[in-house]
RNA sequence: GGGCGGAUAGCUCAGCCGGUAGAGCAGUACCCUUACAAGGUACGGGUCGCAGGUUCGAGCCCUGUUCCGCCCACCA
């Protein structure tokens, strides 16, 4: 590190070489320690095989904030990163690079195809943690967890095995959604909905031993291979005298039975439905109702089975369909075709249409571990930011379903079953079974599926940790502080995670769960792949710098909802940085090397210097408490209004005749003024913008009123009740602050250049006279004033500029300078301003209504405006008329 | 079809327990004042989506309504 610091900020030349010097310091580094509180943040593990998009840029930026301020403030802070092994997600993107060679996973066999993943995953895997470096991220990098590590897995497998134990493990058969591209089950939880232009078919199928006929509504005509009943509703009088009788269904020519049943809805369609229990969920529960067979008719690639008719046979389903409608119309069996919107579903990762499946899968039973989960939230042991969101959480959780947690994929951890070829019992345990559990034979198998990513995921807080042993991390860091992800997997992880934490520790693994923002384009879409709308944080870094992205990035995320951004936002970011930086530079000038400051000494430092303090003091304040309620947009407004304004504009600004003065005492004093607020101005802003803040606060000499550690990141977090106040003083600064204005202002609207040298005769009170007087080098130098005069009965000079304030009237002679005319117009306006105002005011303290009801210190407040405002107006007034 | 959220300055967003509408960016004018022109000072800009209601007083509370977004849902 050099000794100066450079004209301009260039974070690239610092940021790598300061993340080294952390990571040297082990700063980021969390053992157990009985004496210290812990806080801890469990990282929401991204996909091994993601990039960092912007949703991770703001989410992870929040949580590394919370964490840094919290290990500031003297927790032994905890951001607990890993990876998940994703795994659709990882085996799609796999399969296709062997699409590419013409290749299947079949071809490779289940061996040389985890073989390839497993490499796969060592090649471009984790690219996103050497991603979460360059943004600066403080979490723990020695308890880096993979979902598949050994310990993890062993997790997984604990679980598992005892949930079976317990009978909340089962296997069912059921309509799955099955998705015929991946060829595997996923959740209801992994679908996306859309809607489509599709056609409403009307299908007559003949009575059985009757001219009668009954014609069906379907969108599918392609399951009616499948049909095992037709189904009307019980008061339909159209169809009463059917029911019991029997359809010959066409193309297969199978009877299959009409039955009653109030789930069918007269008024759609024709108020008779065909009833496929294999291919359809609604079907499948009238299936159940009314005993029916399931005829599947598909392959897992969804094409036509030998269930179908020879002819058929093979076909894709939607071609089968167009041949259906075909058949159906040769046969004149085609009542009606009209265009009809539908809903399908639709899978998240592969987009291919969903087609409901017959198959046998494993489930956990989530009732009984739902419950506990939402009295946790309605009890307060849980908590929601923001708070809508715990209506999310518990609707989900309150109309529950089993969860599908088989997975006919090969990525993953291999469901730890094993079924037994003489008896088909399934057996499991912590260790292989060599025999089978219900009869003793050694022929088993193991079950050829995986479990769904998520079934590793939902033991995050603990499995890390070391469960399923009671370990002494699990003891300390559980239960965790917070979580910060992202709402839409509320259901899929959050809720989950509560679930099993509550299961095996009997405490909710975190207090609160803090929901991000979603980010959005300019145009409030969704940042998508396949739009390409995204903003890659790698490429704004470049450009800006970590810091830039990381505060705008948080400065422009609203608390609930979404946030639109751009590129071009961050720029803003970058200018920020850069004026602290040059505001840091401007102040070490000053500083000799290996000079000595003086400790704070508030009666040395005048008003502006005691309104300095108090707007750190101020602001560590509302820094505190914004960040407690995870308002942490606010945060960074707080960091920037303190910086920019208060220790730029005026802090500065102000002691800039100080410090190019002669008065070595009065110099010596207010450095020590300025390093100590930049000193705490760095500990405000190092969690939002570490980087930045650790270079300056290195090359920064230690303030005697400041601890010294090796980093800022370890540094004390500024409390404002530690912190010097002087509210008293700090409010008659601002008195000299709005005077300051008032002559600037009318200096600029009158068109009177700055370098033209003016004064000023203030007529004020005895104590704003003394105030104003104190202070004339200050308000000389910041309104370019020769001269400040002031006392109660200051004369208002000939040809003048005037501003009047809370108390006082400002005169600033301007004979042959001031454009008189612009000036009386000026005034003008000014007049018909107030007096719209004060006619409000008037008008509102003559209503009888509202002096008699509103409380006594509106009133109040009330009448000292309207006297604030007639003084304005009489002085403005007095100011035209004197005005020739 | 249900549930939830949003609508405030050109843009992105604040706005507490109802008490004269705010910030940043963008814009305009004037300034290269010795940290920073990625800067300074000043200024302009809003019927708070629409319509009612409660109240002395509504951006805020109530009712209805429109538009956007998200989530959930089995209407063939």
């Amino acid at each position: 590190m050099t000794d100066s610091l450079a004209a301009a900020y260039d974070p690239h030349q610092y940021e790598d070489k300061l993340y080294d010097f952390w990571m040297k310091h082990k700063v980021f580094r969390a053992e157990r320690d009985p004496s210290r509180k812990p806080y801890t943040i469990l990282m929401p593990p991204p996909n091994v095989t993601s990039q960092l998009h912007m949703g991770h840029g703001t989410g992870y930026t929040m949580q590394d904030i919370l964490i840094r301020w919290k290990r500031m403030s003297g927790y032994n802070a905890l951001w607990l990163p890993g990876t998940d092994h994703a795994g659709i997600a990882t085996q799609m993107m796999v399969e296709k690079s062997l699409a590419a060679e013409g290749k299947t996973r079949h071809d490779l066999g289940r061996e040389a195809f985890t073989k390839k993943l497993v490499e796969w995953k060592d090649k471009y895997g984790g690219m996103i943690l050497s991603q979460f470096r360059s943004m600066g991220f403080s979490c723990d990098w020695d308890r880096l967890a993979y979902t598949m590590d050994p310990q993890l897995s062993h997790a997984v497998r604990k679980i598992f095995v005892d949930l079976f134990n317990e009978g909340l493990i089962y296997r069912g058969e059921r309509l799955v959604n099955w998705d015929p591209a991946l060829k595997t089950a996923v959740s209801d939880d992994e679908l996306d909905n859309q809607e489509i232009q599709g056609h409403l078919y009307h299908l007559i199928y003949p009575i059985d031993g009757s001219d009668e006929t009954i014609t069906v509504a379907t969108t599918r005509p392609e399951t009616m291979f499948g049909d095992t009943a037709v189904a009307v509703n019980p008061d339909d009088e159209r169809y009463k005298h059917l029911v019991g009788k029997q359809v010959r269904l066409p193309l297969v020519d199978r009877l299959i039975p009409i039955v009653a049943d109030s789930y069918v809805k007269s008024e759609f369609g024709t108020g008779a439905v065909k009833i496929t229990p294999a291919h359809d969920p609604n079907d499948f529960e009238l299936g159940k109702r009314h005993d029916l067979p399931r005829i599947d008719v598909m392959t897992d690639a969804a094409t036509m089975n030998d269930k179908v008719p020879e002819r058929f046979r093979g076909m894709a389903r939607f071609v089968a369909r167009k041949e259906v409608i075909r058949a159906f119309r040769e046969l004149e069996l085609l009542a009606k075709e009209e265009p009809y919107k539908t809903t399908v579903p639709i899978s998240e990762r592969s987009k291919e249409i969903i087609e409901p499946r017959l198959s046998l899968q494993w489930y956990v039973n989530m009732r009984a571990m739902a419950a506990p989960a939402i009295e946790a939230a309605k009890d307060g042991r849980l908590n929601f930011f923001p708070d809508l969101w715990k209506k999310t959480y518990l609707h989900w959780l309150e109309n529950i379903q089993d969860w599908c947690i088989s997975r006919q994929l090969w990525w993953g951890h291999r469901i730890p079953i094993w079924y037994c070829g003489k008896c088909q019992g399934a057996s499991s345990g912590m260790t292989d079974p060599t025999v089978c559990s219900h009869c003793g034979s050694s022929d088993l198998k193991q079950d050829e599926d995986v479990l769904d990513t998520w079934f590793s995921s939902w033991l995050w807080p603990i499995s890390p940790f070391g469960w399923p042993e009671d370990s002494a991390d699990l003891e300390y860091f559980y239960p965790t502080d917070v979580l910060v992800t992202a709402p839409e997997i509320i259901f899929l992880w959050v809720a989950r995670m509560v679930m099993v934490g509550l299961k095996t520790r009997g405490e909710v693994p975190f207090r609160d769960v803090f929901l991000t923002p979603t980010v959005c384009d300019k145009q409030g879409r969704k940042f998508s792949k396949t739009l390409g709308n995204g903003i890659d944080p790698m490429e704004v870094i470049a450009k800006y710098g970590t810091d830039a992205v990381r505060f705008t990035a948080v400065q422009l995320a609203p608390i609930g909802g979404r946030t639109r951004m751009s590129a071009e936002d961050f720029e803003a970011g970058g200018r920020f940085v850069n004026k602290l930086w040059n505001a840091s530079r401007f102040l070490l000038g000053y500083i000799k090397p290996g000079q000595k400051l003086a400790p704070l000494n508030p009666e040395a430092i005048g008003l502006s210097g005691m309104w300095l303090l108090n707007e750190l003091a101020a602001a560590a304040d509302r820094m505190e408490k914004s960040l407690t309620n995870y308002r942490i947009n606010d945060a960074t407004d707080h960091v920037y209004h303190l910086i920019w304004g208060s220790f730029c504009d005026w802090g500065l600004e102000t002691a800039k005749s100080v410090l190019m003065g002669s008065d070595e005492k009065a110099k010596e004093q207010t450095l020590s003024l300025l390093v100590y607020v930049l000193d705490g101005i760095l500990r405000l802003a190092n969690p939002i913008m570490p980087f930045v803040t650790e270079e300056i606060w290195q090359k920064l000499p230690h303030h005697p009123n400041w601890d010294r550690p090796v980093s800022l990141a370890v540094a004390k977090f500024p409390q404002a009740d530690k912190l010097p106040q002087f509210p008293d003083a700090a409010a008659k600064w601002a008195t000299v602050q709005a005077l300051i204005a008032d002559i600037r202002s009318a200096r600029s609207q009158s068109g009177i250049p700055p370098k033209t040298v003016l004064q000023a005769h203030v007529r004020a009170s005895v104590e704003l006279s003394a105030l104003f007087t104190a202070a004339s080098t200050d308000i000389c130098r910041l309104a370019s004033l020769s001269e400040v005069r002031a006392n109660p009965t200051m004369e208002r000079p000939g040809q003048c500029l005037a501003a009047v304030g809370r108390g006082y009237e400002a005169f600033i002679p301007a004979a042959g300078i001031v454009d008189i005319a612009k000036e009386r117009a000026r005034l003008s306006s000014e007049i018909t301003r107030i007096n719209k105002i004060l006619g409000g005011i008037e008008g509102k303290l003559a209503n009888a209504n509202f002096t008699d009801r509103a409380p006594p210190e509106v009133l109040e407040q009330t009448r000292g405006q309207r006297d604030n405002m007639r003084f304005q107006l009489d002085s403005l007034k007095r100011n035209l008329e004197t005005l020739t």
